[in-house]
DNA sequence: TCCTCATTCCCATTTGTCGGGAATCCATTT
DNA sequence: AAATGGATTCCCGACAAATGGGAATGAGGA
């Protein structure tokens, strides 16, 4: 049994990274600082050595992710069975719908987005790929917390939901409910006017059986309305195609 | 036993996450025992983490860069004022020429690729953002070498010809040459059938005064013959107007 | 069945890291 | 010109944490 919260050593190093990518934007030593509750000469020890092997730049006293940056998301392109197999099904499922759909992962307390199909139609719902919100709310966070290990679940919520006790036992029965059901759905629940369903891809990673990937679809509500059994029933059974093309990989 | 001295404790998983990337295609344990010079159980160590934040991926004991990647990829784009300012310069010089006009900088002892206009041309020289190649050859890196901080340059020529004396002296002499001339052109030198020609962009960034990027103009052998002086030329140039960019931000 | 490779554990040792605080720089502001 | 505030670097003793050797286990492959 390890005792996983102290963040220790070398974990720093990717704290100060993790805080640089979520950020979004470029950020001040003063930033790192309260973001990652560092000490001063802490984080520029870190910030030196992350500079020194290009994973973060700077610019006038404001740090980014690096060059190399892009190198991982190379790496991580080409290498990505789920995005591959994800692809085509996405496709189809978009232009079945003629909605957006969307491939989400969890990462830390995060739904990152990994793919995306947009809609054709001029008023769209969209995400870029990278893009990340906090894991809380919305169909896709609701899907991917709803399947994900119980352990790991757990963990999310004590972090997100630690001075809302209510809220944290809402969400409990929400996602009950959504594993029942095999699905999630929001309406204006993160953007106003933004419906969605969201289905888990499971993929036998290791030891494991559980999921930590959604499809998700989006759609202006004006368009759901009436709509909404087909949307979730395409989103189902696209979620379902991809994992078994992941068990048979 | 490592070569180098300064690998230390952090080091370590940044050590990892830089072998991933460049490795360009996921990597068994015993590929980055090989490459890293770590123990194995350290190296469990610090995979553990970078999975646990989602740094890196794991297929079937193979192991990629992870989803985070993407999010680092686009902090960077976003925030990458060299990029930015290069942009438009780029398009310009890539219309004029109608050759390819990458955008490179130093990365620990690669040179990579920050940005690509492809020529138009059916016949073209192209490279993709992200990837990157050995800072030892070509025009990219002998403009790269020869106008970067004299530190830096003698880190890396130690390294890459550590058991090569004739070549480094050789490439000590060529750079001496390209500084007073003020671009690097190669044929052949990587890939056979390239031209190249490479200038120094730089910028102020802090107290030094060095550079770390440079314009690359890059065409089929073929078509540059006899259009090498209008290639060296429009390259400076650009190199030059993105220098000027960079000054007065 | 034997051998390779992946993965996890244990533990004594030592190595590197942490962070408080002060000193520098630098650019503005007053 | 002096002062103010932020960014950045340096120093150093105490402490905790990481290291890696080795062994054990599991899974395949040949």
């Amino acid at each position: 049994m390890n005792a996983e919260q102290g963040v220790t050593g070398a974990e720093r190093v990717l704290l100060v990274l993790a805080a640089l990518a979520s950020h979004g934007k470029a950020m001040s030593v003063k930033d790192l600082l309260a973001v990652t509750g560092l000490a001063q000469s802490t984080l520029y020890r870190q910030i030196a050595l992350l500079k020194r092997w290009g994973f973060v730049a700077e610019n006038a006293g404001h740090y980014a992710p690096g060059p190399i940056s892009l190198q991982l998301a190379l790496g991580f392109d080409v290498n990505s069975l789920l995005v591959e197999a994800s692809r085509t099904e996405m496709q189809q499922l978009a232009r079945a719908s003629q909605e957006s759909i969307g491939l989400v992962v969890a990462v830390k307390h995060q739904v990152m987005c990994l793919e995306m199909v947009d809609s054709q139609h001029s008023l769209r719902c969209s995400f870029e790929k990278g893009r990340a919100v906090p894991l809380k709310a919305g169909a896709s966070a609701k899907s991917l917390l709803a399947f994900m290990a119980d352990k790991a679940r757990a963990e999310v919520l004590d972090n997100l939901f630690d001075n809302d006790p209510a809220g944290r036992a809402a969400i409990e029965t929400e996602l009950e409910q959504i594993r029942a059901q095999g699905y999630a759905v929001s309406d204006s629940e993160v953007d106003p006017g933004v419906w969605g369903v969201s289905a888990p891809i499971f993929h036998r990673s290791g030891r494991g059986a559980g999921s930590s990937a959604s499809i998700t679809l989006m759609a202006p509500s004006t368009r759901a309305i009436g709509r909404e059994n087909q949307f979730i029933d395409g989103t189902l059974r696209t979620a379902r195609a991809i994992s078994e093309h992941m068990q048979t990989d």
